[in-house]
DNA sequence: CCTACAAATTAGGTATACCTAACTACAGGA
DNA sequence: TCCTGTAGTTAGGTATACCTAATTTGTAGG
């Protein structure tokens, strides 16, 4: 049978699928592409097809799936992949306030531990923690009762005019460029004052009310949300 | 291919056949029966069979298993079986002295995370709680290098004459003996007054300087491990 | 000694979650 | 409209870790 050890009814593979429609299909949850999910989950396309039928036809079934027409969540399943990032952002905040875990090695752990904690164990770390609301990246963390609190930020790689911003999150998925943003400072919370690059297709940056200069990759650029200051 | 998301080398299922022939084959570490696997693993002994032949023939064998002649664990399998049972016994200190979990629901929650924590993971949690060398139910841990210090106790079932003795361990097995003992006082480190019960196969025991008996049945004296005090 | 029985093994099958290779569907350009 | 390429699907296959049923092994009792 090889039933694999979890508290809910998903298995590990499952719940990786649910989290990558629910992120993919971005605030609005619109239609996934086989294509798009391949590529998040590392896996071939015709592995997708045939775990979305699967998903799509249980009994109380966690997608909506249409032939050549991409997925979507259900409601069961967004509900459970919201439980998933729960867990992931309240263990990733824990490893941090916690265990002393550095900034960068907290998404590894997370996304394995995620799929095997009891809902004791997240209320334990959640009440331990103060019932916290934002994860060490700057990330929102959903409420027990599935919601997500929506925040208006945009990608820095999307700013076309220069400005001054704070910094509202960083993306935990790539450990060399969080090392890289945490030694710059770059870091939820910050000012950062942004130029477009007129030589390359990057960013001239300032932290804070440093007076340095330096430059920024656009493939970092990707990996920061910023919400514009009040002037 | 269905990888089992892993810390280390093994799948889950093979470090539970590892605990299983450890604890099995005792402190002399004896050969261990196919019947006894699949009776502590619950799965069938043709399964049991099957999975040691695998594990036998690999190019680092974890067990040495002969054809109607049993099991015992290779160096490498008693090395990471130790390893499974000192990450079960850290997160279990853990839970209890961090998170303030009951002590019936600590071998569930650990059963399930020993398998997935990495080594940063084992070292942060030692480190916090001070490298702890006894667990919450009076199991010594083993120590990093795979060393398990050995303690002289004897099952309380096992008692030929009435005495008096200091529980050494309890078992976290059963949810409702723990919570019964911990009703009653039976913890690690207790004075217990034993009395074989002459109408019963049980016993008549008396906690601490309590001035009551209480009658003990032999399941549950199964579950506890003592050592003769110094008259 | 040899038989009967319990323990162990082999054979063949299931479910999950992947894969590759071959085929189909659809949407945009000529 | 057709035609081509990309996206998606189907078919068939792998490995893990189980299962049941049938068979073999080894030993203890008569």
């Amino acid at each position: 049978m090889a039933a694999p050890r979890r508290t809910n009814g998903n298995s590990e593979s499952v719940d990786n699928y649910l989290k990558a429609i629910l992120s993919l299909g971005g605030v609005e949850q619109s239609r996934v592409t086989i294509k798009a999910l391949a590529g998040r989950l590392c896996v071939a396309p015709a592995s997708v097809t045939n775990m979305l039928q699967k998903l799509s036809v249980s009994p109380l079934p966690l997608v909506e799936y249409e032939r050549h027409g991409g997925v979507q969540l259900s409601n069961a399943g967004r509900r459970r992949a919201l439980e998933v990032v729960r867990h992931h952002r309240l263990i990733e905040t824990f490893l941090y306030q916690v265990l002393d875990y550095p900034l960068e090695e907290l998404h590894e752990e997370a996304e394995r531990l995620e799929h095997f904690i009891s809902e004791r164990f997240e209320q334990r770390i959640a009440a331990k923690l103060g019932h916290p609301r934002i994860d060490p990246h700057g990330h929102s963390i959903p409420t027990l009762d599935g919601e997500m609190p929506a925040r208006e930020s945009m990608l820095l790689a999307d700013v076309m005019e220069d400005g001054t911003f704070a910094i509202d999150s960083i993306s935990d998925r790539d450990v060399d460029h969080l090392k890289w943003m945490e030694a710059c400072g770059i870091t939820p919370g910050a000012r950062l004052r942004v130029r477009k690059n007129a030589s390359s297709d990057g960013y001239s940056v300032r932290i804070g009310r440093s007076s340095r200069d330096f430059d920024l990759s656009r493939e970092v650029a990707r990996d920061i949300r910023i919400v514009r200051l009040p002037k």
